[in-house]
DNA sequence: CATACCGTACTATCACGGTGATACAGATGC
DNA sequence: GCATCTGTATCACCGTGATAGTACGGTATG
C-alpha cells in the first residue's frame, strides 16, 4: 500500500486508515473482487499496531465496503466503487466547510481568505506527484 | 462573549477557546488593555468547565497574548492585537493546506475538486452574518 | 495431518482531553 | 475586617484512542 499515517493529526489513525482505503477504491487504485494487504501487514507497513488496522477493516465491513473472510482475508466488494466516490466527496467537504466556517467565524477579511485559498489551491497543484 | 463551541470537533476545547479569543483580539472585537470575562463566568457561558476556560488562559499568557493579575482579572496585553492577526491567518492556512492535501491524497478530480471549493466558499458567503 | 497465515476477540496498560470538586493566595468593595 | 470576587493549583475520575500481548477458529498449502 501506498500511504501514509500521520499520528498527531487530530484525526484517529484507524480512521485515517479507513478514509485512505476509501480513497483508494474510489480514484481505481483498488478494484473491487481485489484482496488488499492482511492486518498485520498492512499494520506492518504503517508501522502502527494491528488492532489498530482491524478496527478501521471491522469500521469498512459494517459499510458493507470491505468484505472478509476468515481464514483468507479481506476483500473490497462490487457495490464498494461508488459508496467510495460519494463518501471521498462528502469528507472533503465536509471538511473544507469546516474550514471555511472558522475563517469566517474569526472575521478575517473576504478578500485576504480569497488569496489564502488562491494561494493554497496553486501550491497544493504544485505539490501533486 | 459571543462566540461557541463544538465539543465533538476534534480541535480540543481548550483549543477552540484559546483560538476565538485571539480571533476577537485579531478582528478588534477586544481591545489591547481590556479586560475579558472571568474564568468562571466564561465557563458559565459556554457551558464548559472551569479547568478548561483556565487552560485556554494560560495558553495565551503564555504566548504573552493574555496577562493575568491575580484577584483582578485578565487583560489583553498591548502587543497582542498584531500576534493574535498573524496567528489567525496561519491557523486558518494550516488548516486549508491539510484539507487540500487530503483531498490531492484522495486523488479527486481536479475540476471537481475546484467545483467544490468554489460552492463551498460561496456558501460560506451566505452563511455569514 | 502440520504448518503458516488469515480475521477476530479479548485483557491490560498508557496518554490525553475533559469534568468535578476543593483549596489557596491576592485584590476589591462594603 | 469580612465577604466576595479574581486566578491558580491539585486531586480523583471517566471516556477514548492507541498500544501490547495473547488466544482462538477458519483456511490454504505442504
Amino acid at each position: 500500500m501506498f500511504f501514509q499515517i500521520n499520528p498527531s493529526n487530530g484525526i484517529p489513525v484507524y480512521e485515517q486508515v479507513s478514509r485512505q482505503i476509501m480513497f483508494a477504491v474510489a480514484s481505481g487504485s483498488i478494484l473491487p473482487g481485489e484482496m488488499i494487504p492482511s492486518v498485520r501487514e498492512l499494520a506492518r507497513e504503517l508501522a502502527i499496531n494491528p488492532n489498530t488496522v482491524a478496527r478501521a477493516f471491522r469500521d469498512l465491513q459494517d459499510q458493507n465496503i470491505l468484505q472478509t473472510v476468515r481464514g483468507t482475508g479481506v476483500a473490497v466488494t462490487h457495490g464498494a466503487r461508488a459508496k467510495c466516490i460519494s463518501a471521498r466527496t462528502r469528507v472533503i467537504r465536509d471538511r473544507l466547510r469546516d474550514v471555511l466556517a472558522e475563517a469566517r467565524q474569526s472575521q478575517l477579511d473576504e478578500a485576504e481568505l480569497q488569496a489564502i485559498i488562491d494561494a493554497e489551491f496553486e501550491n497544493s497543484k504544485k505539490r501533486k506527484h
